[in-house]
DNA sequence: ATGCAAATGAGAACGATTATCATTTGCATC
DNA sequence: GATGCAAATGATAATCGTTCTCATTTGCAT
């Protein structure tokens, strides 16, 4: 484990535990930007920082409310988590390759209030989910 | 069961049973729009057109393999359908009271595949889901 | 160092969905 | 209309991701 930040749990409300702590550090280590419970639960035994798959759902719902993780649902039925930085950004992702991307444009987010205001709704939240086929170099399973 | 059509069933490749008939006939019939494979199971039971739950399960997907019906994965966990009628639309999910509403926006669709063909993809597919609250008299739970 | 509420971890339980497999059905052929 | 057979069904078991239970451990205030 790198550099642990017991503030960023503390100013959450939350206690500053050891296995709190890894699961932290392991995303802002920032190997892999979206992770799944699984995902994390085997990265943290390949880092020989054991911690109960148990312990690892409830730590990522527990942060994912203190808004230091955000969660997403995209196709496949498991849960990804992802630090949260502040600014929302959508998502694509690669049908190929599963990759995922980011992207964010201000004039979809304008339109996507005006369009759910004008239809009588308060919007909370959205989630855009694009699926592709990379065409690009990036994707290793590219034409 | 009111107008069954093998002919859709058919042209999909399906043969014509029983238990598919009744589903599509419940889809047609369109008191719900928006249904889960629990939901379909339950109003077949209560309309006294049992299925198997099993069946249900692997109909409704035939039925979007086929395109008959279009699979949607809301927050929740269990996948909704809903009868394709070859215009792709979005949804906005209540929170309050979970009804769905449906809309379309050329100007989001346009602007999705610029950002997304520029970042080099080729779209596939999307899914925006819109999480609001009920703002008009429309939602049971308003406030 | 002590005490104790809160957190952990192993495993059971759960809800949605899929797989298994013996029985039934649609439907083509006679 | 009867026959044959591949395909479909339905009861049930199994699977998968996730949550719950509860005995044990830990963080941390005293
Ligand atoms: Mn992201
Ligand atoms: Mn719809
Ligand atoms: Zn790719
Ligand atoms: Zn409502």
């Amino acid at each position: 484990m790198d550099t642990p930040q017991p503030e960023h749990l503390k100013s959450a409300g939350l206690k500053s535990t050891l296995p709190r702590l890894k699961v932290l550090d392991l995303f802002q280590r920032g190997q892999e930007r979206h992770m799944s419970a699984e995902d994390v639960y085997k990265q943290l035994l390949a880092d020989g920082e054991s911690v109960g798959l148990a312990t690892v759902y409830r730590v990522l719902t527990q942060f994912a409310q203190a808004g230091l993780l955000v969660r997403h649902n995209f196709e496949g039925g498991k849960s990804v988590f992802e630090l949260n930085e502040g600014t929302h950004h959508d998502h694509i992702v690669c049908l190929q390759c599963g990759h995922v991307e980011e992207f964010y444009d201000s004039a979809i987010e304008t339109r996507q209030k005006k369009v759910v205001s004008d239809l009588g709704f308060a919007i909370q939240d959205h989630s855009l989910h694009i699926y592709a086929d990379c065409t690009k170099t990036k994707c290793p399973n590219r034409r």
